[in-house]
DNA sequence: TCTGGGGTCCTAGGACCC
DNA sequence: TCTGGGGTCCTAGGACCC
């Protein structure tokens, strides 16, 4: 393959930077972006990690680790929009753009040199326009391939510009942490660690007859990483794979016991994900249903079905039937509905009256709540539960597509 | 470290069929 | 009938990413 030119461009502390910008009072003060509820920080601002404010923190420790920390719910809406111009922006260097996460992005420059000169001066062009029009730094990595852009988009932050040319990649890998790679986390280190790897030189090296005996099918793949191969195309959204499923969960404000409760939850998880998949037109086959207990411990259970639907009161009835088939053991902190064994369907009516009335009903439905905003119309005893449990917004969130969440 | 939410991929075992 | 092997689908759980 020839040689590619790949940039990883990572937003700094995304969700608080925006919200620095947004509201002038806390620019230059320690904040974090949390969720409602029953809450983890998803962002702390420079001012805050300077203090040892962490993404994942409760907000109880968040405070013990920096008494003034300023606390800021999370409004979606606001970083989607952020992230789909800057998305765009990118755009103008490369249609070949792949979106990571609402706050990472891949662009392959190797065919827009001959336009903008080199793929530095693309990366100094985006890193000013974005502030410019934001307010917003990022830290941009230049690699031949994708793990190692994001590997040098990492390097330096905030507001950085790192760049692995090929003939310094064995320099630079040959004493990096294994863990230092995207796709290595805490339990695959720690394998590694007790075979002796500590580096990603070292895992290169490896026989990988060995790691695959390890590793399985992954094995292979360890070591090409150990040695800074990814071949992996930037992927625009255009030629994306289709999503496999459509899930939402949540932690609630108490733990519940009583039948009835969690079926409130049940049914209110199931309208938007009967919702979400009717508007992006895929149905499932299959309906799993997770249930996390006080201690923390978690089942999923999962019911496949004759036919694929997307009608909220199926997924309901099809989770309510998986949630009698268990005994529940203890107190329920977390509930959780998603449908896999997904179609694609075009839009299909029903053979049958009632059937037709029931899903001619449901698009109404959501017509309504799309232009007035979720919950507006619902089944009753949605609107009976006063408490909604907590939506944490993620930076995983995709500004667009599929993936794409509107919470409230 | 009392610990959110949306996804993907992999493994291993069982049912079922030919 | 005491017993093979491959393919496919399903299920449960875990690792990983942001």
């Amino acid at each position: 393959m020839n040689q590619r030119l790949i940039l990883h461009v990572d937003m700094n502390a995304f969700f608080a930077s925006v919200e620095q910008q947004s509201n002038p009072e806390l620019r230059g003060k320690p904040i974090a972006v949390i969720g409602r509820g029953r809450t983890v920080v998803t962002t702390a601002s420079y001012e805050a990690r300077a203090f040892g404010v962490k993404t994942g923190m409760n907000t109880w420790q968040a405070k013990q680790a920096c008494p003034h920390v300023i606390f800021v719910i999370g409004d979606n809406r606001k970083y989607t929009h952020t992230s789909t111009q800057i998305m765009q922006m990118m755009r103008d260097y490369t249609p070949l753009v792949e979106v990571f996460s609402i706050d990472e992005a891949w662009l392959d420059v190797t065919h827009s040199l001959a336009l903008f000169g080199s793929a530095e001066r693309i990366a100094y062009l985006l890193k000013a326009r974005i502030r410019q029009r934001f307010g917003i730094t990022c830290s941009i990595g230049i690699a031949p391939n994708k793990l190692l852009a994001k590997l040098a988009s990492e390097m330096k932050k905030p507001d950085g510009l790192t760049i692995i040319r090929p003939d310094d990649v064995p320099r630079v890998l040959e004493t990096l942490p294994v863990g230092d790679l995207c796709g290595i986390g805490r339990k695959v280190e720690q394998h590694l660690f007790l075979m002796g790897i500590r580096t990603c030189g070292e895992l290169g090296r490896y026989p990988v007859e060995r790691l695959t005996r390890k590793f399985g099918i992954v094995g292979e793949r360890l070591q090409q990483m150990g040695k800074g191969v990814d071949d992996s195309p930037v992927m625009p959204v255009e030629d994306e794979e289709e999503v496999k499923s459509v899930g939402h969960s949540m932690t609630l404000e108490r733990d519940i016991s009583l039948h009835n409760d969690i079926c409130k939850y049940l049914l209110q998880l199931s309208e938007m994900v009967g919702r979400r998949a009717r508007r992006y037109g895929v149905a499932g086959k299959t309906v799993h249903l997770t249930v996390r207990y006080a201690d923390f411990s978690t089942i999923g259970r999962q019911q496949t079905r004759k036919g694929y639907t997307n009608q909220s009161e199926e997924i309901f009835r099809e989770a309510v039937s998986i949630l009698d088939s268990l005994e529940i053991s203890q107190p329920v902190r977390l509930l959780g509905v998603r449908i896999t064994n997904l179609s694609y369907q075009s839009e299909q009516l029903p053979l049958f009256e009632d059937e037709r009335r029931k899903v001619l009903a449901t698009s109404a439905m959501d017509e309504v709540n799309d232009r007035f905003g979720n919950f507006t119309v619902t089944y009753g005893s949605v609107l009976d539960n006063e408490e909604k449990g907590s939506f944490v917004i993620s930076p995983a969130w995709r500004p667009d597509g599929i993936r794409k969440v509107d919470v409230e």
